[in-house]
DNA sequence: TATCGTAATATACCAAAGGGAATAACGAAA
DNA sequence: TTTCGTTATTCCCTTTGGTATATTACGATA
């Protein structure tokens, strides 16, 4: 059997490690995560909600979802949705969809940077543990 | 309808905030997180996994399980266990479950204080945006 | 006006996680 | 040897988050 992984990226060690999840509340719970931006990056990679949710293994439904959540949260809507029109319509990330990506890029980035610092003194712990 | 606390003493925020979690992994997935840790000390408060569990409105069936997971995953116990005995038995807090939570403390303690130093850039992000 | 692929929405279904309750096993002390 | 409250274990139920599927709405373009 082969493990699933809890959430979207987020991968099992084999041993002891330091592991986190972040993410920006809004008004109705979750406003942004690592799913969330996923889910935006293959927005603007493939100009609609249908095609993003299949490269990415998540249900069409979820993913209308998390877009809905989001543009209703944020002051501008992330996704500009078009319905009908030259084929079928389709989404595009807006200006401040792109920023939202950028701005949590940086956030998880200062974040992986805190968890590797924080690895060396859970590995002394350790140590001084075994000595014991 | 009150919305429910996704995770034990996470709360939800009025506006856009900066959340997460952090954990210890171990070779079966969970090892350390902030319920468990919370657990182990109540058990050291009470000294059975039955009162802890009724402090925190957990199921003993669910408290059982982590102390398992945990002894189970550390080298030496975290909790040693006494079945039937005096009292019906109990269960006692190690050195080593103890030297686990105040590690834990120090972990939890640097994630704040990182959360609290990105949410000043996350309020001078969300400051740029409305200018634009 | 007919077409096309998408957004939007509703319904049924599925699986995992956890809760609750019931019961057996246990062993020191009276 | 009886008692006692706990650990240990099992079974069933509910909840929940998501998938799968089906249907309707849409509107630029040919």
């Amino acid at each position: 059997m082969t493990k699933k992984a809890g959430h979207a990226g987020v991968k099992k060690a084999t041993s002891p490690g330091l592991r986190g999840r972040i993410w920006i509340d809004g008004e109705e719970g979750t406003f942004l995560g690592y799913g969330r931006i996923i889910l935006l990056e293959r927005i603007r990679e493939h100009g609609s909600i249908t095609r993003a949710a299949k490269s990415m293994e998540m249900s069409y439904r979820h993913a209308w979802e998390l877009v809905d959540s989001m543009n209703r949260q944020s002051a501008r809507p992330f996704v500009e949705l078009a319905t009908g029109g030259k084929g079928g319509g389709g989404a595009r990330l807006t200006t401040d969809g792109e920023k939202a990506v950028r701005f949590f890029w940086k956030f998880y980035g200062d974040f992986q940077g805190f968890l590797d610092k924080e690895k060396k003194v859970l590995d002394k712990f350790m140590n001084d543990k075994e000595k014991t």
